[in-house]
DNA sequence: TAAATAAATGACACCCTTGTCATATAGTCT
DNA sequence: AGACTATATGACAAGGGTGTCATTTATTTA
């Protein structure tokens, strides 16, 4: 929660901070972001700075839900797909598109993967307050086991937390590595793997 | 490498320099730890410490070395098990002695997870020469592959990638939280959508 | 226009960390 | 003991970061 004044700013001078602030974000974790880099980068005075915000967290905070607000409609792009798709097809489908984005907003994700670098009590926190958007998948989910095309053992809830903790670890790679076609077939594969680990297992062995 | 006036000193002085930057590389990131810290924790003054060590760095690689002449034996332990077990089957069985182990290691692990929350390039460099303990489970992949064991169309390397990336998110989420049995119980699960995924398909649908 | 309210600004005090270096102390060898 | 080498030690300078506040500059309101 910035304060009325920032609100009040131009702009223009807000979009410079808000950059700035991006770029000082996904350059390292929140623990080590420099407010004095943020400061100089937007060329706005130390003492202005505390007159916007209440401190790192503040301007944190409010970059996520700007970021957030982007994201958003992302992804109800994804969920609004042909709903006869099972979740797993879905997802094969998804995955590319997912990843080109992500190309695309390379210090947003930087910063998502910095949160998962961070492991302050506030990020916990924060975290644990941005997991909503997953809740989409779980629908899809219950209804492929409902339907019998995944498995019926594991909880739904398992199997998202699976795909995220790949997920997770393979974007972390996506942008650690130079050679990101490397990433992208590893992506095929591994989720090949899960998805033939969660399917529900055919009457008659089909080949 | 240490000075040889550090090797020089008595075991006692070496153990309590040592435990100290066990427990301050465990406490945080080697980007965050502090020297101030561990001089202070181990009780000896400021200029001795650079008379012992050319600073963090040497330090920290230092105390991996140690840990790792310790590490050694307990891989040696696990590989030497019955060779007529398929490597699913040796992993089901080491999964639970490996978090046990870890149990009792808690400092050593913490600084290994450290390792991969920080992304200097020095961290970058240690890490990728740290990663030779594993070349053991390509060969019983292999094998088990050759047998019919393991799905033939995934090379062995890809498998212990995979494999290693849930294990590593797993081993976070073990430290990380408060309730290590929910954790287990995640470890069996999602092990045996992995296996499930890995094993190669029978003609007849067993069941 | 004068008074009052809002915003901008940067010097300052304070905290933490790192690496060095001159000096003091201990140990060894002739 | 005298000389010479090996250690120990903590004060210091330098660098970076944070939050505050008295003061200046705009803006608005009466």
């Amino acid at each position: 929660m910035p304060t009325d004044t920032f609100h009040r700013l131009p702009a223009e001078k807000k979009q410079r901070i808000f950059q700035a602030a991006v770029q000082e974000f996904a350059r390292c974790r929140f623990s080590e972001a420099s407010i004095n880099q943020i400061i100089k980068q937007a060329a706005i005075p130390r003492g202005s700075f505390y007159q916007y915000f209440a401190g790192k967290e503040d301007l944190y905070l409010y970059v996520l839900q700007e970021i957030s607000k982007e994201k958003l409609d992302v992804y109800n792009g994804f969920t609004s797909a042909d709903p006869e798709l099972s979740f797993l097809e879905v997802m094969e489908q998804a995955i590319p598109a997912i990843f080109v984005w992500a190309d695309e907003h390379d210090d947003y994700n930087k910063i998502g993967l910095r949160m998962l670098q961070d492991d302050s009590s506030f990020m916990r926190e924060t975290i644990s307050k941005m997991s909503d958007s997953i809740g989409i998948m779980y629908d899809v989910i219950k209804e492929d086991q409902a339907k019998g095309r995944i498995r019926r053992d594991i909880e739904a809830e398992s199997i998202v937390d699976l795909l995220q903790m790949v997920s997770t670890a393979l974007l972390r790679e996506y942008f650690d590595l130079k050679d990101q076609k490397v990433v992208m077939d590893k992506i095929k594969l591994y989720f090949d793997i899960l998805f033939q680990g969660l399917r529900a297992k055919q009457e008659a062995g089909g080949h």
